[in-house]
RNA sequence: CGGGGUGUGGCGCAGUUGGCUAGCGCGCCGCGUUUGGGACGCGGAGGCCAGAGGUUCAAGUCCUCUCACCCCGACCA
């Protein structure tokens, strides 16, 4: 993409109207729009990250067995009152609205529910489970306090799965598949150095739920860290028994911030048992469905990614989720010989399937480079009238610089 | 929802104890000079000072209410 068609524009300061660090950058650098309180647009860098956080997830989704649906936003009053959640005393973050007609309806903050009762369509018999059903969705939250940017909105994305099983054993397979299909996933968002699994309080059927903390002083959690185990435990169940019971030693955990960004959930029987989700066993009697639910915050991961990895100058992404894998930068550009030989490149690299996003505006070499910086792409590549044959080639993450043959630059990147 | 803070051109800010045509930087438009780390000169455009109601000869400035936004806390099946 030439960035002198990118209707976005960065700025040289930061809004006044936001203190956190993501929030700071990603407007700055022209990922995000502030529309209100908690509630952000996400404009062509900021989708085009969004887009690559959803690939990674979706396709570990798959590769767990998962089928992407796409439900809607609107809900119906009377399934949540079924389980006694419709009222504003028992969830509190309700938007609702109502028809034409008078009658009443809400804006979706999860899911479970209206898919649990989609489920009965299509779940009859043994023989139609276990099955695995996700989608992106966008999710409504009448929050109090919205905070820190994308880390905490009114109104989100979210990937959220949902599990139905035959039994306990069928489910803790499948739980323990998706704990490790969200670690990949995190680990290919960039941050495997960074995510913890956390024990977190349970509900009915389990001692615990799990919950996928990010390191970060911008986090609302505080949790307790091995990083020999790669574990972590929640502050809200940290007490001797919890040590106990997840064999970890007090002197070995380590009091940290972190951002939730991910959580998984066993419900058991009990959501079937209030929704009649029922299925026909082998031996002809019938059983109550066991649930397991798994969400990701696509935005909020978005937003961790900005918190762990930016620095004076702006963003750092990291390869998987970068909204271009090269930042051209073309300098003396009234030179026509410099002007084609630009244009030549940046025709090469995306004929090659490198998205590259080629600044060819008209401004100085000097705001070009804070630009470059502050966008955070991992490969700026210069074309100048100094570069001669070669391209000047570095990464956001280095300060070091060197100059590659054009195909040299192309086996770089496809490593 | 409790506490604290902030609202002044598109953005970031300054505006004395109320007092003349409301300033500065960035950005924007025009012309010229520049061209490897947010260039420079000259000339422009752009503001019911968040909103409403008071006090006063006079309100960006004082009072009351409302709204918005940020931060801390509470909350976050």
């Amino acid at each position: 993409m030439k960035q002198s068609k990118l209707f976005t524009k960065s700025k040289k300061e930061s809004p006044a109207d936001e203190q956190s660090k993501n929030a700071q950058l990603l407007i700055r650098a022209g990922y995000i729009y502030k529309e209100m309180a908690g509630a952000y647009v996400f404009l062509p860098l900021g989708l085009r990250v969004i887009s690559k956080i959803k690939a990674i997830i979706a396709s570990e989704m798959d590769a767990v067995g998962g089928q992407e649906i796409l439900m809607t936003a609107l809900q119906r009053k009377e399934l949540w009152e079924v389980t006694d959640r419709w009222s504003d005393e028992n969830v509190d973050v309700w938007f609702k609205s109502e028809l034409k007609g008078g009658q009443q309806l809400g804006f979706g903050w999860s899911h479970e529910e209206p898919i649990s009762e989609m489920m009965k369509q299509y779940v009859h018999s043994y023989k139609d489970l276990p099955v695995y059903v996700y989608q992106f969705q966008t999710k409504f939250r009448n929050e109090l306090r919205s905070k820190s940017g994308i880390l905490r909105g009114r109104e989100f994305v979210m990937k959220d799965m949902y599990s139905y099983s035959t039994d306990a054993s069928e489910h803790d397979k499948f739980y323990k598949d998706v704990i490790d299909a969200y670690m990949r996933v995190f680990k290919r968002a960039g941050l495997e150095d960074y995510v913890y699994v956390t024990s977190a309080s349970g509900g009915a059927f389990t001692e615990f739920s799990h919950e996928f903390q990010a390191i970060s002083e911008a986090g609302e959690d505080t949790i307790y860290v091995d990083k020999s185990k790669k574990v972590a435990i929640n502050d809200e169940v940290y007490n001797e028994k919890t040590l106990k019971d997840l064999d970890l030693n007090e002197k070995d955990l380590e009091k940290v911030a972190s951002i939730e960004v991910g959580n998984i959930f066993d419900f058991g029987k009990m959501k079937s048992e209030q929704l009649g989700l029922t299925f026909t066993k082998e031996d002809g009697n019938t059983e109550y469905v066991h649930l397991g639910s798994y969400g990701i915050g696509v935005t909020r991961l978005m937003g961790t990614i900005v918190e762990i990895f930016n620095d004076a100058k702006g963003i750092i992404w990291p390869d998987s989720v970068a909204p271009f894998q090269v930042h051209l930068i073309g300098l003396n550009l009234d030179n026509a010989d410099v002007l084609k030989k630009a244009n030549d490149i940046y025709d090469v690299l995306s004929k090659s399937g490198v998205e590259v996003l080629f600044d060819d505006r008209e401004v100085s070499a000097g705001e070009k480079f804070a630009d470059s910086d502050l966008i955070g792409i991992p490969y700026r590549v210069v074309v100048s009238a100094k570069t001669a044959d070669k391209v000047e080639v570095k990464r956001r993450d280095s300060i070091e610089t060197k100059m590659l043959e054009v195909n040299e630059l192309l086996s770089e990147l496809k490593k």
